[in-house]
DNA sequence: AAAATACTAAAACTAATGTTCTATTAATTG
DNA sequence: CAATTAATAGAACATTAGTTTTAGTATTTT
């Protein structure tokens, strides 16, 4: 059976929720006492010890402020938010860059951060702002910053982001190998598959995520 | 002219944020001394007060680990994370939550952290899950996540997720009031406008982001 | 070169803050 | 009911950690 916390137990992690929201780092014990209208530092001292036994908080011994909250069963998780650089556009005729290495977290690209859970693998994603429209069929549209995360194959099934050499086009498909042609396929049902020789096309990524701000 | 950080400030900051990646909150001026190797506290408080006064922190005097990052010109926003109400699913034939007021916040729904950059106001923003595929023309299929501003009338232009009596649908479309008619243009500029009556049209939301993970 | 300013050092000081101790008062339990 | 256990109080203690003071050494400016 599950532990009930117990009402005071509640009030101290939403003040310090709130607390952490507020400010940028953790309450002390002593916040918490006239936070939580609490009268002695001992007795949050207590539920705190509570609270981290029931896995509801990490407290790190004889360091100010040295709660850390942890994700539980409800709650959200917790550092769910991932830096991601976006390297450029992506448009019919240009070109997808090709080594997403090196230079990042430097202040050469524009950092955005975007929700982890877009985001399977902690690799080196990287984000593409879509220009002109020209990828509607795969429901993106001018404006759109698409993640993606490199790669240069692709299982079937996968939606990636595909070089097309002799038509020197990028393109945002989901990609089918069958035999030696490859189906690229529109996210958009309605739509209709291009075929094209597997020699002809070049994966760049996987797209895992589309942002779209209105 | 800007001031130029030193080598000694560029470490401070670079570890400041490190620190905050790794625990979840800021170092103590002596965990600054001993990660970058600074022979005194007053030589780490000397240049946190360049630091401040360069507006690239912010400090809480006499408070433990009273240092707050500030987004400064190159860097990213610190606090650019968003939480949202995932308030249920829009389809057609399934009407929209009409008072996303209230309860909130608890545990009710599930919240989801979006980037802040979606949003505008800080009002009670929601997010409805897509269900089905009928939303295509607004280039938003199943499993999207669309991010609402409640409001229940719309500017000519907006994206609004709409709400059709007689056909009991809802919808997401561009909003154009024209007369007492309304026109309902998908987002989709390769489909058809929908006209309908202004009286068979209740605005429910609307639309700030879309967010799509594959 | 003298004066002023920027930067570094070491140590001491004081306030902030985690921790502990001892009691006291509810709740539970056998 | 007696005996535990859970929870609350108040106070004191011990470090942690921000601040200040004094002093020395570069650097720059006049």
């Amino acid at each position: 059976m599950s532990y009930v916390l117990s009402q005071r137990q509640e009030n101290i992690l939403d003040f310090i929720e709130k607390f952490l929201d507020d400010y940028q780092f953790p309450p002390t014990v002593r916040d918490i006492q006239s936070g939580c209208n609490i009268s002695s530092t001992s007795v949050v001292d207590y539920n705190l010890q509570i609270l981290q036994k029931e896995g509801y908080l990490n407290r790190l011994p004889d360091v100010s402020r040295g709660i850390e909250l942890l994700e539980n069963a409800y709650g959200e998780s917790k550092k769910s938010i991932v830096k991601v650089p976006v390297l450029g556009f992506i448009a019919a005729g240009e070109p997808i860059p090709v080594n997403p290495i090196s230079t990042w977290e430097s202040d050469e690209f524009d950092n955005v951060d975007i929700p982890a859970f877009l985001i399977n693998s902690k690799s080196d994603v990287f984000g593409l702002k879509v220009k002109g429209e020209s990828m509607i069929d795969a429901l993106v549209t001018d404006g759109d910053l698409v993640i993606l995360e490199p790669s240069l194959n692709a299982n079937n099934g996968d939606m990636v982001a595909a070089w097309l050499k002799e038509q020197e086009e990028a393109t945002l498909k989901r990609f089918y190998l069958e035999g030696d042609m490859v189906r690229l396929q529109p996210e958009n049902t309605t739509m209709n598959p291009i075929m094209v020789p597997a020699s002809n096309v070049a994966v760049r990524g996987k797209v895992v995520g589309v942002i779209r701000s209105l």
